[in-house]
DNA sequence: CGTTTGACTACGC
DNA sequence: CGCGTAGCCAAAC
């Protein structure tokens, strides 16, 4: 279950996680929320296929003035989801376009080479100890 | 206080 | 690959 009281813990945690994802990179929502660990108000199995949905709900009360690369989270299928050719959407795709990430003619991203492998490429990445747009 | 509405996903056609 | 839907909940109306 998702208790309410304890709903700004999460989504905190959401954009603390949010914040390590490295320019030129992408991860998903769904990626997200397997990131943050069970606890006693929010656990994976009743959040299965719904925890997701909440780490949509955390960016969009992201505070103006946190500075998280929102941009770098899409859906599973490699998708901005936000209305397609809607305001919100390009914005997000030319974020993510000026920082290298490239979208195949329907519009998606492939995973495969541009999606967020976790904190371990952050930290390397931030050494200097992997050039950051050429893993894989 | 009842309804509508999501920055989602897996799955079946 | 695209489209519809269940899941089943807090927030904003």
């Amino acid at each position: 279950m998702f208790n309410p009281p304890n709903a700004s813990r999460f989504f905190q945690l959401v954009w603390a996680i949010v914040d390590e994802i490295p320019p030129g990179r992408v991860s998903s929502y769904g990626q997200i929320a397997s990131m943050i660990p069970p606890s006693e108000d929010w656990d994976a199995a009743s959040m299965k296929r719904l925890a997701a949905r909440w780490v949509g709900t955390a960016l969009r009360k992201t505070p103006r003035d946190l500075p998280i690369p929102w941009h770098r989270v899409i859906n599973s299928q490699g998708k901005i989801s936000f209305p397609a050719g809607g305001a919100q959407a390009q914005r997000q795709r030319q974020l993510l376009e000026s920082e290298g990430v490239q979208f195949d003619r329907r519009g998606k991203v492939d995973f495969s080479m541009v999606g967020w492998t976790g904190p371990a490429e952050t930290f390397l990445a931030r050494n200097g100890l992997l050039p950051p747009r050429l893993l894989r």
